[in-house]
RNA sequence: GGCGCUAUGGUGUAAUUGGUUAACACGCCGCCCUCUCAAGGCGGAGAGUUCGGGUUCGAUCCCCGAUAGCGCUACCA
């Protein structure tokens, strides 16, 4: 065992600014957020944006709203590695001084043309070393002359770097296969392999804890590490999430940032509950079990019990989550979600809050996501709601069935009593005194009173919503006008 | 193409690390409950552990090979 896992550990997220924040990065982000909790550790949050194309400060914000949402604060940072650089070339000098690296004048062009031509005769496209050699003193004079020049690393040339993986054990690759990567461009800015190390080197990472997709980047990083004389952290890769058609997730398979899921009305820990579960397992002693609280999980989370294999995502399996989340939430804690999804659907609660929890708490166990609130339950919340076409057609279509439903408002007028058991015996009394089916008058009620077909009991309905509310709703299907559906 | 990694029902994972009728969850199907839909209860289908060789009295588990998938192969990260 490395001797630095004594230490308190030092974890960082360390995404690129190039795009919103991602369920793989979103998984990462989270891994290291237990690891760091479970440990007493430090998370630090920093920013790669050092390809100065493709990064923007709105990709930044997204990729802070997504941390927020999920509910993953850190310990340290952001910091940006754009206000960094001077490290990165003090870094680069070192390494230079000590001749583990040097500099390269080969243009981005000559070096394109070179690797179509290795490409065409069927050679490795790596780089051909050929600035390796030029002594020190003419490459210092070239450069002196303005003349511009990358900084290469000097990759051994026999041999092989290897090393310990918490979670994937020793992977080795021969240096011949290692070429000699560009540590600072031509323009002074560092690539990902510079920066990376001399940050997890300066902030004293302990663990670095990401994608699966960087286990053929690690051993450049290790030879920097060796280079720079400084002890290397503990690697743990994690494999990566795919799509249903196990390639790699993308747009292709829906949503890919996790803010869309926000918008999909999912919980934040039920999101979180699925990621923990993709690729990592709490164990056997657990395993009668998925749902955790993120104490739980803080608790359990630990490098070995994360998988090897690629693992895919599941629409399904997250919208199960998302309900047991959601029938298992308090309604006091509901409603500020709700709310969200109100204002979005432009929908005014006009009644008393306790009615509304009250409604919430009806509700919540028939919920597939938040938006439902605003969306199928908009009718329990607002007497601004639409009617379901299909369940119009489906038990109103009857104009027989709506004019009793306008006598059952009158019979509901005149009750003095309005629970669950008496507007039940009411409408069951009226049905038998019609001669029909009471299942009729029950399926018809509850679209004239919600507008949907799906509700819960119909009797608790009618409690929640109220008499006067029941008895003006019922009244008013009489004189609906059904279309019948087009063939 | 080269290099690396991985491989248990459709999906996520278990299997005391060589001895189980290969387990759990999601999904799917059926039944019950019932005013609808969920939920809940009960039951079911679905893998013999990618394939082929070994090692062993015995392999999901160890070894070799093949195949497939994924990753990397930039002066991107």
């Amino acid at each position: 065992m490395p001797t630095n896992s004594k230490e308190t550990p030092r974890v960082r997220f360390a995404p690129s600014p190039t795009g919103y924040l991602h369920v793989g990065g979103a998984r990462t982000a989270l891994f290291n957020w237990l690891f760091a909790r479970h440990f007493g550790g430090t998370l630090i949050l920093r920013i790669e944006d050092t390809d100065f194309e493709r990064s923007s400060e709105a990709m930044v914000e997204g990729i802070l709203e997504g941390m927020r949402w999920l509910g993953l604060n850190w310990d340290e940072g952001p910091f940006f590695q754009s206000q960094r650089l001077e490290l990165y070339r003090a870094t680069a000098e070192k390494l230079l001084a000590s001749g583990h690296a040097y500099y390269c004048f080969c243009t981005k062009e000559e070096l394109e043309q070179r690797r179509a031509e290795a490409a065409a005769a069927g050679r490795p496209p790596m780089y051909d070393r050929r600035c390796r050699n030029i002594d020190r003193a003419t490459a210092a004079a070239r450069k002196a002359a303005g003349e511009a020049c990358a900084v290469r690393f000097a990759v051994p040339e026999g041999g092989a770097t290897s090393f310990e993986d918490a979670v994937f054990g020793k992977v080795e690759f021969a240096n011949s296969e290692i070429e000699d990567f560009v540590l600072l461009r031509s323009d002074g800015i560092p690539t990902y392999h510079l920066s990376v190390v001399a940050d997890d080197v300066e902030m004293r990472l302990t663990h670095i804890i990401r994608g699966a997709d960087h286990i053929s980047n690690t051993p450049k990083q290790v030879l920097q590490y060796r280079a720079l004389g400084v002890e290397t952290p503990i690697f743990a890769h994690v494999p990566l999430i795919l799509g249903p058609d196990k390639t790699r997730l993308s747009k292709r398979h829906g949503a890919t940032s996790v803010i869309a899921y926000k918008e999909m009305g999912i919980v934040p820990e039920a999101f979180r509950n699925f990621l923990a579960l993709l690729g990592w397992t709490p164990g056997s002693a657990h395993k009668d079990r998925e749902i955790f609280s993120s104490e739980e999980l803080i608790e359990l989370f630990g490098l070995d019990g994360i998988s090897k294999s690629n693992a895919v995502f599941d629409n399904d399996k997250l919208a199960w989550f998302n309900t047991e989340y959601i029938r298992a939430y308090e309604a006091e804690r509901l409603l500020p979600l709700a709310r969200e999804e109100w204002q979005k659907a432009d929908c005014e609660p006009t009644r008393p809050e306790s009615e509304i929890l009250a409604a919430i708490e009806l509700l919540k166990p028939r919920a597939r996501n938040l938006k439902d609130f605003a969306g199928a339950f908009r009718a329990y919340f607002s007497d601004e709601f639409e009617f379901d076409p299909a369940a119009v057609t489906k038990f109103l279509k009857d104009e027989h069935v709506r004019g009793l439903l306008g006598e059952l408002a009158e019979r509901y007028a005149a009750a003095e009593e309005f629970t669950e058991e008496s507007t039940e015996q009411v409408l069951r009394g009226f049905a038998e005194e019609k001669g029909m089916k009471a299942g009729a008058l029950i399926n018809g009620s509850r679209v004239a009173l919600t507008g949907q077909a799906v509700a819960p009991s119909l009797f608790a309905v009618m409690v929640n919503l109220g008499k006067e509310r029941v008895v003006k709703r019922l009244a008013a299907v009489k004189g609906m006008v059904v279309e019948e559906p087009p063939a």
